[in-house]
DNA sequence: ATGAATGCAAAAACTTTGCATGACG
DNA sequence: CGTCATGCAAAGTTTTTGCATTCAT
């Protein structure tokens, strides 16, 4: 099983509700999801996890870096397992489609942008909202 | 007054609170509150405006194009004033202070990408995470 | 006068926390 | 076995809503 040597890896327990969670969130179609959307499919998947846990253990994996939160406009926060590399992501405003991508340009000039001010780039948050071209 | 031709413009009715809160926005320090900010910031100045009526203004504010409203990372929004010009965020992570700043090569960037995967670029979000140099 | 705006309080949505019980190493 | 994790329910935050009253035109 995979997902317990990613667990100990970071230095949590193995329990159950932590490597359901995360088989959840490495097999859902959907890969950005908020903790009501996990806890549902937990339930839905026959598997009895208290919501807060499902709060609790998402936010032990973002501090663990296994995952990474996201709060796209709409006033709920939503989770992606982290892939290592980084990207940025589109939203298609018609359908709610999130669209992953990198490019590394952006990235270079945010640092560029970060750096004429006197600082130092810890980190970014980019969203495009788009639309299928007319 | 110049406020309530703002609000004429925007076909908004001209009442105290309206006024009021718009005044706030354009005579604050900070030119980023959140909508209890603002609140207190009418309490402290002797103005008696429920809370729920400024997320209401607030709200008509946003749609009519008077405000933006951004959802910086923690939990809650905050608004500032439309200046017309687009600009974009950064957030000195140590402080707390935010800094505004364009750069046109990055909205060029973001409507290529956009086209790139087809799409036509409708609004976009961008906040750097910074500190100071070291 | 009349329809819209306000204030209050209640509710809603999302997230966190306290505490007794149960599970991991 | 001791400690940490869980579940439940209660509480916290932020924002929205219902309704009677007040205000703008």
């Amino acid at each position: 099983m995979v997902e317990n040597n990613e667990l100990r890896k970071v230095g949590l327990k193995v329990t159950l509700p932590r490597v359901k969670i995360l088989q959840m969130l490495d097999s859902a179609e959907q890969r950005h999801m908020s903790a009501e959307d996990v806890y549902k499919a937990l339930m839905d998947a026959g598997e009895d996890v208290g919501l807060a846990t499902v709060y609790r253990v998402l936010t032990q994996f973002e501090a663990a870096g296994l995952v990474e939160r996201h709060n796209f406009d709409g006033g709920h926060a939503v989770f992606e397992l982290s892939d290592g590399a980084h990207h940025d992501h589109m939203i298609n405003v018609d359908s709610g489609e999130v669209i992953e991508f990198i490019d590394p340009q952006i990235e270079k000039l945010q640092r560029e942008i970060a750096a004429q001010h006197g600082y130092d780039l810890v980190d970014h948050n980019l969203v495009l909202y788009v639309r299928p071209k007319s």
